[in-house]
DNA sequence: ATGGGTGCAAATCCTTTGCATCTGC
DNA sequence: GCAGATGCAAAGGATTTGCACCCAT
């Protein structure tokens, strides 16, 4: 049972919506609090985190796991993949959906013994730049 | 293009592959750290921070990505699965093989421009505890 | 003797928290 | 006036690093 109450968001919060909504990338919340102070010259990392948090528990964005830079956000909240670069670490959007048929994903579910919400693919592999260097 | 040289472990990074070879969970740094502290109880923390990361570089074990707690470790190093409770956070094996079909994988990875080398797939959902407690 | 591994402590980095203040309603 | 949001600084927790020492070759 999802329980998602989107507040209304002040001035604060929509900028650093922005931000990430307008973002290309995964960007970390340090990212996030730079941009956002361009805009808000006197908003404080605190704030950035909070305000982060408050929006990813109401459904505007997604909390994607961390890295060795610190958690990343994504301002696409629809179902979608993700490529690591075993390189770099470069976190890219996978742009089409790798469709998996959905008994295999019952199958796992079951297989694991949780009560299935949602899934993601995960390619790892080189990026662009990556393999391009290495060749 | 991959480069794994294994070199010869010594008796502490025997030690330290042992105990997370053995966890069924995905221990962390310090639960290793603990847990390794029962057979060589002068073992400092930073050096099985360094071992760790030899053993992944060597291919020995597989760092799974971060939580809240810190990066986890996996001892299983063949290609598998893995589900992750969305309420308590807790980091499941999925027992059995999410087949995602090839022709997909290939599609995705040229999709997002990069050179495939594995995937997995990451189930969220809830865990048994979570669920019944949620119910 | 020599290079690598080790323990310890200090340093780093990301994130959270305490608290006094400010703001909008 | 009050509840919630904010900035700042301090605290917290995971990980890394500097360095002197020790060990096996």
């Amino acid at each position: 049972m999802e329980t998602i109450t989107k507040t209304k968001l002040n001035s604060n919060a929509q900028a650093v919506l922005h931000i990430v909504l307008e973002a290309h990338n995964h960007p970390t919340a340090l990212e996030i609090y730079e941009a956002v102070k361009t805009v808000r010259p006197n908003m404080g990392l605190a704030s950035v985190y909070r305000i982060l948090h408050s929006l990813a528990e109401q459904g505007y964005i997604r909390e994607i796991g961390r890295d060795e830079e610190g958690n990343r956000y994504d301002g696409n909240t629809s179902r979608h993949d993700h490529a690591v670069c075993t390189n770099c670490g470069a976190l890219l959007d996978v742009p089409v959906d790798v469709h998996v048929p959905a008994d295999a994903l019952e199958q796992a579910a079951r297989a694991a013994g949780i009560e299935l919400g949602s899934y993601e693919v995960r390619l790892y592999g080189l990026c662009p730049s990556c393999a391009t260097r290495t060749e």
